[in-house]
DNA sequence: TGCGAATAGGACTGATCGGTCCTAGTTTTG
DNA sequence: CAAAACTAGGACCGATCAGTCCTATTCGCA
């Protein structure tokens, strides 16, 4: 639609990814997306409140559908999506140097005591997120045992991977995040039934 | 010793803890712990990074010394004292009313990619931390699978909690971070060697 | 052709920020 | 007693902030 208007959420979504909401001045923007001043900015949007309202919409939406893509995919097993979606993760935080963690992450430490409207919806990100993993899950039930609780521990996976983000960022090191999700991926295999007999030729190993 | 000074720390640790280091400014540091000018503040320190810095330290300190202790019990077996540690988390959080997080993932994720020295000094508080639970469960190896790697599972606990805080906090729901819990103390479980034969008269169940 | 949206850019306001400077009275302590 | 440290409080600086206002020009489209 409005590409203008696109290129400014790109923009700040960028500076605020990087700095903070608090941290990022209307200017800041205004350089980046290379307006000719305040008022072609405030041109298209009301206040600083909406540009971060429709950042964070727009990030998830992103990451909607091109992160959490991938654990709908229907032609792979569903734990091996969950496995390849984790890691994921960790290649894209690699990618970025280790820098910036997770949007909703750091939006959320920043934002979730200070500012009602965004906690709420980055609350909501959450629970969308959540609900991701847990439709995953239930497609995976079969080969779950019966006790799991699909929202506990889709919850538990995503504080894990925002945990890991938000250390691996500190210490900038890789190998932090990449150790997370070693042992995510372990945990969640506890929950795997025994051995599923593949219908195989030669049976077991 | 310099009972004044303290006294800023802690209102600043208050400040800080409750806003974020950017958001709270000298002149909030000075109303809340009574001084009567800007003067009277830079009478104590050089700069709002030397507050910081000094904040920072003391409540790491203070989390060495109360909460990180019960890690260090030797009359408590070291499992139960890793549960009763996460637990205490629990309990700290809900007495806050899911308020604050926890004070160095959100001041690691306000400061991680803004200031390098605040990074430095809170990777640093992670290694320590990490450091008292690796201690531990070098003392639990005997009821520990041998292929436990400490460090990382060290991380792996801290990153799960601090996930876990994070996103409790943005839903302001202790359910979530009870969650977390025992899904973390489920999977150091996991890594307990098989049932360990009690020397009791009564011998199995 | 004309209208409204988009672009351009500058001046400005009121507030807040970290930090400096200055004066002066009060305690503590060697 | 005197020096040093602490308390008190106000004026001020340069910078930055979100947001407003005003005037132009250019462009797509009916």
């Amino acid at each position: 639609m409005n590409t203008r208007r696109a290129e400014i959420l790109d923009a700040a979504a960028i500076l605020i990814g990087r700095q903070g909401y608090s941290a990022t001045s209307i200017d800041d923007v205004i350089k980046e997306s290379k307006l000719s001043g305040k008022s072609h900015f405030y041109h298209y949007f009301r206040s600083k409140e909406e540009l971060g309202f429709e950042v964070l919409d727009r990030q998830f939406e992103r990451f909607a559908d091109r992160g959490l893509a991938i654990l709908r995919e229907p032609m792979i097993d569903p734990l091996e999506r969950l496995h390849l979606f984790i890691d994921s993760l960790v290649a894209a935080h690699a990618a970025r140097g280790c820098h910036g963690g997770s949007p909703f992450g750091t939006l959320a430490a920043e934002m979730a005591d200070a500012h009602e409207g965004f906690r709420l919806r980055i609350a909501a990100v959450f629970v969308r997120w959540a609900g991701q993993i847990q439709s995953l899950l239930w497609e995976a039930r079969p080969q779950l045992h019966d006790d799991v609780d699909a929202v506990r521990l889709s919850r538990f996976i995503i504080a894990a991977l925002e945990g890991g983000l938000m250390m691996s960022r500190v210490k900038r090191d890789i190998e932090v995040m990449e150790g997370v999700a070693t042992d995510l991926k372990r945990f969640i295999g506890s929950y795997v039934r025994e051995p599923v007999v593949m219908l195989h030729p030669n049976g077991r190993v």
